[in-house]
DNA sequence: ACATTTGTATGTTTTTAAGCATAATCCATT
DNA sequence: AATGGATTATGCTTAAAAACATACAAATGT
């Protein structure tokens, strides 16, 4: 069996899979069909305007989900981790991608082809159910963004962003360290600033003591700091 | 037969449902367990925290859905019209209502109750995929809608509203009058701004001729003009 | 019919964050 | 090791929108 047989593999039987339910037979329909990619550091995923070709699954690595708005500048609107689905939305609306999607870090990527996904779905209402669910609120997460991105001011923005980053990636073994690396231009379109004012903010927490900053290398040194900022907008 | 029967008989029935193509016997079962309510201008529908107890449709008139931010300002998040859906977000993601909901005219609502909802949704594929395509559709939104919020200017953001709610409500039978009657305060909240800000920028509006005001009524004079208006931000 | 509140309108000031400019630093590649 | 390009850092200026203030009109209740 190939590495990415058992990666692929592993994305469905995995207990936490919104897949592992499934009879055996369904399983095989969909692994039979699936496809594995290896994507670089800064790889384009799919770009707005692309049909999707099917569902799309991290494996491993990590993804990035933005809009371009007006001029060009880009709001990141989700982080993807791995088990975390790409793409879904575009899919089971019936539409072609309305955002586009970036590997962060290199990545492993599978593609659920779209027809047995389909033909499985409509054989089983759990999963369409756990679907359901899962859209719901990923909704209410977006709702919540949006006034956030809108009411809050730049260091309640900063904050939620480094606290959302934090709770997607967690931290490294050190307990304080995100999880994650993204440049300061990728920490400003994920909390609608410019990209002088996410560095400036980060700075500024810094000399607060809020975080230590060693280059892309985010320490949270005081959470609860950082929670009240969030909260005060 | 009441009244409210065939008011609840005719959001099942009517072949844009979702539920027109269910069985007799389903139809039954939710028909038997709804229940219909009026609410009068003002009238609060629900608020946040508040447990959702089914699938609430709206039968005639119009409803505001909308989440408290910083300091209480308010984002009007969704614009619900005759036969749409009210509060299914957080009924299918298995949370308590995260927006407030309140009746912009006299409305009459029907909640088709929980349990026997999910009953009919286990045995009925099509119904769900329907669920999750609706979802999509509105995640969608939901994100574009994000970006614009945040990115657009103040004449972008009140140009995009203003078409918003002639999508959604269509005109009056001048064909430019927009048929829905907000105060200027609901139209700065749909739109992210302050109430004086949306009042200087429709002014602003009419004196460019792209609208004409009438109290409360708001006739769209340059439908083009607008929409380029919300293009450039 | 009157008073009281609520909503609309518009001018002025202040705050916030964007825009722009420049420098230093870090990387990647030759 | 040298070069060029991207990224990070920071100061300064400008623009956008909020906040505030006031006036007036319309709706509501007594």
């Amino acid at each position: 069996m190939s590495d990415l047989d058992l990666i692929s593999r592993h994305l469905i039987e995995d207990k936490r899979s919104i897949f592992s339910s499934l009879s055996e037979s369904d399983k095989e329909l969909l692994l039979n069909t699936i496809t594995c990619a290896a994507y670089k550091k800064g790889d384009l995923i799919y770009k707005e305007g692309d049909k999707p070709a099917g569902l799309l699954c991290l494996s491993t690595g990590k993804v990035k989900i933005f809009k371009e708005g007006v001029g060009g500048r880009e709001q990141i609107i989700r982080m993807v981790k791995p088990n975390g689905f790409i793409g879904y939305r575009a899919l089971f609306a019936g539409e072609n991608y309305n955002a586009s999607s970036v590997a962060i870090e290199d990545s492993i990527i599978c593609c659920f082809e779209k027809d047995s996904l389909f033909k499985v779905l409509k054989n089983n209402n759990t999963l369409a159910l756990d679907i359901i669910k899962k859209m719901a609120t990923e909704l209410g997460f977006s709702h919540t963004r949006t006034v956030s991105l809108t009411q809050k001011h730049i260091r309640g923005r900063l904050a939620e962003s480094l606290i959302f980053l934090k709770d997607t990636y967690g931290f490294e073994d050190d307990n304080q360290t995100i999880k994650v690396y993204l440049s300061r231009e990728d920490i400003a379109n994920l909390s609608n600033m410019t990209t002088s004012n996410a560095i400036r903010t980060l700075s500024t927490f810094a000399s607060e003591k809020v975080i230590e900053l060693d280059g892309r290398k985010i320490k949270i040194l005081d959470l609860k700091k950082l929670e009240r900022i969030s909260e005060l907008g």
